[in-house]
DNA sequence: AATGCGGGGTC
DNA sequence: GACCCAGCATT
């Protein structure tokens, strides 16, 4: 029987963990609770001076709890995120007021503070009190979504189920504290975003994303939020029988080799005589992976009985009889027959 | 489920 | 300049 994950990642963390970050000596739950909330979307190089000068000027629950809020904010100046310096001195606050200074022991203790979600109230039981509890931050969610194949985004709800999922399976039966500080430690050092080593990894011989070659794609990225905004012109063009013009498209590129409504370069100057000055359609919206395409129609009735001026690539068919034309463009043409 | 919060590191 | 970082609270 191998060895299983948790004790590949502690062995490898008895070798190659961090063992002298500042919040490590020493390891208490008041210090492994500021540290954790200065790290939150905060690296481990900005926060270390951070946390040496907070942990001088503040070294206890009860001496934070008695401060003015805005010493405490003015030490945290720079760190940005500042909700979380107030939520700090707040929690400090109730710790005092409630919990006679010490931070709860258990994960829904925890939680019930301000400034502590699942992740973080993790990282004290786990860290703070050597008891077992998962995490997942940054890190665990790469090393996670790799060595298990998990795709999509983390940021997706369904996604993040299954990590937290795998993060509980994966617990080991003791060394709580050095388990997770292992797990963290080998999504910095060895699992990074770009480049991993997967050569020095604990975990590589049953790694999914390793072994096909998909490393570089996993965790998925968040999805693009304001793609770029592309607007073309079509013509939508009908003839005396009822026919429609369509032109085909390049081989390569969007909807490549397909039929389509001719393009528009010149949004005044259509490619064949009309009867009647053209008017502008429905604009139809379609969304791609990197932008998003507006295609503004432009109808108009054709004068019959003339030549086409790219007859090779453009020809009138009928609605009824389309040749392969995207879902998009048939039912653009389907409203403008049946509006 | 989506968004705001922020300064800094990295490619 | 885009993307991400030991996430959480709010909507």
């Amino acid at each position: 029987m191998p060895p299983s994950y948790a004790d590949r990642l502690l062995t490898w963390f008895d070798d190659h963990g961090r063992k002298h970050l500042p919040w490590q000596q020493p390891r208490t739950p008041y210090r492994v609770w500021v540290s954790e909330i200065m790290l939150q979307q905060t690296q481990v190089t900005v926060v270390v001076d951070y946390f040496t000068r907070f942990m001088t000027r503040f070294p206890s629950v009860e001496s934070l709890a008695s401060a003015q809020v805005d010493d405490v904010l003015s030490l945290w100046a720079g760190l940005g995120y500042y909700a979380r310096g107030r939520n700090l001195h707040k929690a400090a606050q109730v710790l005092c007021e409630q919990h006679a200074g010490k931070l709860p022991a258990d994960l829904a203790g925890l939680e019930a503070l301000p400034g502590i979600g699942r992740s973080t109230a993790g990282a004290i039981v786990s860290m703070g009190f050597d008891q077992p509890a998962p995490i997942l931050d940054g890190n665990v969610k790469r090393v996670l979504a790799r060595h298990a194949g998990i795709d999509g985004w983390p940021g997706r709800s369904a996604v993040a189920r299954q990590l937290w999922a795998l993060a509980e399976d994966r617990l080991p039966s003791g060394r709580f504290a050095d388990y997770s500080q292992a797990s963290m430690d080998l999504g910095a050092t060895v699992c990074t975003r770009h480049a991993p080593a997967c050569h020095a990894c604990p975990l590589n011989a049953d790694c999914v994303a390793h072994r096909s070659h998909r490393t570089h794609e996993l965790p998925a990225p968040k999805p693009k939020a304001n793609r770029k905004r592309r607007r073309s012109q079509l013509w939508l063009i009908r003839n005396e029988q009822g026919h429609y013009l369509l032109e085909r498209r390049p081989p390569v590129g969007i909807w490549g080799g397909l039929w389509s409504l001719p393009e528009a370069d010149d949004a005044t100057t259509p490619p064949l005589a009309l009867v009647e000055p053209p008017r502008p359609g429905p604009v139809l919206v379609h969304e791609l992976t990197h932008f998003t395409w507006e295609l503004c129609p432009m109808s108009a009735l054709a004068r019959g009985a003339q030549a086409i001026a790219d007859g090779d690539n453009m020809s009138w068919y009928a609605p009824d009889n389309l040749p392969g034309v995207p879902a998009p463009i048939r039912r653009l043409i389907e409203e403008d027959r049946a509006p």
